[in-house]
DNA sequence: CGAGATCTTGAAGCACATCAAATACCGTGG
DNA sequence: CCACGGTATTTGATGTGCTTCAAGATCTCG
């Protein structure tokens, strides 16, 4: 087992058991790193898609527009996860996908993938995992929006965040940047962004969080689990059984 | 290519290209059935998984609860649709599974499946796809409760049911069976009863349902699919390509 | 320093929820 | 075949959490 802080590693780790040249090949497949501009489309809807992008650094999201502009974003991508392997053995992209913020991408050919898929069973069952993973964090999204009203969705998204950059060593103590405008964290919870805004005031007056330019702080972790009733099972933090 | 109206080698055949002996195995797994009652569940929450379920005619549904008893309901499973994949691999599940209506059911043992995963890589591959789709029309519902109002959610979910039935030839022209409750379907679109049974009956008034005892017709499916601004790419439709 | 993006605030309206009660439906047993 | 009890649907009335609109304040960065 490899000593590192690369954050797709850490991710893949928790999708189950690795072997060295799994983490080799992973480490290798994430030497060569591109920094791009925030707001620019990694894919869009009904693209082809020839690679997988794994962001390293910064934050992504997949999201869908209505034919009136609507927008809903589906996932917060965070670093560590790869973004493309829901479509990659599909057809076509059925959603967008676009960083929100100046982020450092790594991309892998599908000739590649394809070798992996065939070659690494136990990177593969992991990739597997990576996708189903995703699922359950969108059927809580799911939830959230179904039925627990604006100040409790706030809640259970701001502490899932927290979570997920814990899991890849990107907060220290109770605090770590998050970048997102108001109208990105709205779209996300099925909000207008005026409602964001009045909730996310609401809550630091409540004491609950506090931010500082773009770092966000979880001031009474308890107090924000207990009001979005968070259940961290989806998250599945402990890896499956091998 | 066994000439079947087995609705999962319909659904299978859906998600790529299948060799002879890999449908005589989906075949034989689902010989034997079993009839169960409504409102059982398949599997709750926090359980481990040990087999897979296949719904071969009846309608089941993925749901989780609040603590306080809010219900919603992250997918319904229409026959052929395999239920446990999204966590078979995971360590649990993190929601519950119950059947909606008397129901036939196969139900596949965790080693069966563990030696198709390793022996047959064409299925494998159609596996991983099955629960991509699941996930890409767990995006488009996201989408549908986030920002579209309550008429817009109901034509969209009518018209998806209806396609979704005739993919595994459960139509007869515009006609289908749909013996969902209006709670069910209340809880799946994240409104209240009183307000689903008011919108249907509005869909009714305008001519673009019928409805006689359990059976569903799509009266207008171009009003319909205009109202949802329905975009049926995410349903996949089409297979992967191998 | 200026211009565009982002955040903030107030006011008004409405789409939906909630509550409560009446009606219709359906399977079961007598 | 009908009576019966539970479940599902329907209807009305009332309330509210959120949206929308619009304008002003603040931040950000070339």
């Amino acid at each position: 087992m490899i000593d590192t802080t690369n954050p797709f590693i850490l991710r893949l780790r928790r999708c189950g058991r690795l072997d060295a040249q799994d983490e080799a090949w992973l480490l290798e497949k994430t030497r060569e790193r591109k920094e791009m501009p925030a707001h620019r489309d990694l894919k869009s809807e009904g693209e082809k898609p020839v690679c997988v992008h794994i962001i390293l650094e910064g934050l992504g999201c997949r999201y869908k527009i209505l034919p009136d502009g609507r927008r809903q974003i589906t996932a917060f991508l965070v670093p560590g996860d790869p973004c493309d392997f829901p479509v990659f053995l599909l057809d076509q992209m059925d959603h967008s996908l676009c960083l929100l913020t100046k982020s450092v991408v790594a991309t892998i050919d599908r000739e590649e993938v394809d070798d992996a898929l065939t070659n690494r069973p136990l990177l593969t069952r992991a990739f597997w995992r990576s996708t189903l993973m995703d699922e359950a964090i969108l059927r809580e999204w799911l939830v959230n929006i179904g039925r627990r009203n604006a100040y409790e969705r706030v809640c259970h998204l701001l502490w899932e965040l927290f979570v997920r950059h814990a899991l890849v060593g990107l907060t220290s103590e109770r605090t770590f940047t998050l970048p997102l405008t108001q109208v990105d964290l709205a779209d996300s919870l099925g909000l207008s962004a005026v409602h964001m805004n009045r909730t996310l005031q609401r809550l630091k007056s409540e004491g609950l969080i506090g931010q500082t330019g773009r770092s966000l702080t979880i001031l009474r972790p308890e107090a924000l689990q207990a009001s979005a009733s968070f259940d961290n099972r989806y998250l599945h933090t402990r890896s499956g059984t091998g």
